[in-house]
DNA sequence: TCTGGGGTCCTAGGACCC
DNA sequence: TCTGGGGTCCTAGGACCC
């Protein structure tokens, strides 16, 4: 039997290249799409290949970005526009097979095994052009016997890159790489290899296994069998259908000293996290807080909840207990609640823990009249920037 | 003028049980 | 004076990716 034939489909600079698609007059531009775009801190989160020619390198601080390049475009980012867009891309992709694995917003891998009469490369040229053409995206496509070596293969050309990475390919095209650009592979891990005098991927595929393995754990055995060219794992169209967190974060335009301080910006957390559970048909019966101080440092605290849960009182009632518990009193530069465990509707026949769950029940229903008051009082005004509130 | 926001997965260590 | 040994579950932290 012959090997399967992957693709990895990657679009290039997907948020600017959809803008550019949208308002042709930003063609030819450096172009930097940056949350936050009027407050400090914002970095930028993808940038035209006009722009990165001329030094901006996402993710950078946005102010870093303006000094390199004094004439940048700058747009805040329209997620709704991307996903919309991303729909359309796996639209497309499915014409082809159902074979389609979608692992971001904009890429996907596809198992063409069974639908490339005409060769892979002529399949990978038409999907291109038809993304190009249909969509108006720029896109690179990476074509190999399993998912490590075409995603791998993607990334050697952008954009509009089409490239094959075979087997036998592996010393002269893989080995040669640095070992830090390997997909698994970020600062700490490179560091750490280079201790060791581990340099290019070839350095990790010359390693003796059990002793790579012994000194980088799991990861390592999944890195060293990467090195080698080897990935079984199949190409699974539900696997993004199977989440298993949903979380809201968001870093304060000031550093919060107080509960009262961060109180507005947990009830917009609680309320987007809310949203997105019913939007999903999901309760969670866990909650997580992260909080990370002006220091940087950051720490989570979760909970079990004693019954499923997906209203905005509920999260809020836990979230505020969490931060009670955890809060150590130092100044405050990110919240975030995270709903964890997720039952879809219908499988929750948990049991309740009634008894607990009718004690807390009266606190945020009082927590709810609080809010009220706040918004009438109007002091605590909710801020609406930008920010990924639905899925 | 440093450093976003959405996630997943792995590991270490403590609690707990037999 | 000598003090088991697993196994499992849970939490927090950290690495990584887009």
């Amino acid at each position: 039997m012959g090997g399967r034939v992957i693709f990895h489909v990657d679009m290039n600079s997907f948020y600017a290249s959809v803008e550019t698609a949208d308002n042709p007059e930003l063609k030819g531009k450096p172009l930097a799409i940056a949350g936050n775009a009027k407050k400090r801190k914002g970095i930028v989160v993808t940038a035209s290949y006009e722009a990165r020619a001329r030094g901006v390198k996402p993710p950078v601080p946005l102010w870093e970005a303006r000094r390199a390049c004094r004439d940048l475009i700058v747009r805040e980012p329209r997620f709704e526009r991307y996903r919309e867009k991303s729909r359309q891309m796996f639209e497309l992709l499915n014409e082809y097979t159902e074979m389609v694995e979608p692992v971001s917003i904009d890429e996907g891998y596809m198992d063409v095994s069974d639908c490339i009469p005409a060769g892979a490369p002529a399949l990978a040229e038409e999907i291109q052009q038809r993304l190009l053409k249909e969509l108006g995206l720029p896109s690179s496509i990476g074509i190999a016997p399993n998912k490590f070596l075409a995603k791998t293969a993607s990334d050697m050309k952008k954009p509009m890159g089409i490239t094959v990475l075979r087997k036998r390919e592996i010393p002269e095209k893989l080995w040669t790489m640095p070992a830090a650009v390997m997909h698994g592979i970020g600062d700490r891990t490179a560091e750490k290899l280079a201790g060791y005098n581990i340099y290019t991927i070839g350095d990790i595929a010359a390693a003796e296994a059990s002793e790579f393995i012994l000194n980088f754990g799991e990861g390592g055995r999944k890195i060293h069998e990467r090195a080698w060219g080897k990935d079984t794992r199949p190409v699974d169209p539900e696997a993004a259908k199977q989440f298993k967190s949903i979380g809201h974060s968001r870093t304060l335009a000031q550093d919060a000293e107080s509960l009262t301080a961060v109180r507005p910006v947990l009830i917009e957390m609680a309320e987007s996290v809310s949203r997105r559970l019913k939007r999903k048909a999901v309760y969670a019966s866990g909650l997580q807080l992260t909080i990370r101080y002006s220091s940087w440092d950051t720490i989570q605290r979760s909970i079990r909840l004693p019954a499923p849960l997906d209203k905005t009182e509920e999260l809020l009632h836990y979230t505020v207990k969490l931060w009670e518990e955890s809060w150590n009193g130092n100044p405050v530069r990110l919240v975030g609640i995270t709903g964890t465990d997720l039952i879809r509707h219908g499988e929750a026949h948990k049991q309740l823990n009634l008894f607990s769950y009718e004690k807390d029940k009266a606190d945020w229903e009082k927590d709810a009249l609080l809010r009220d008051i706040n918004e009438k009082y109007g002091e605590n005004k909710l801020r609406r920037g930008f920010g990924n509130s639905s899925p």
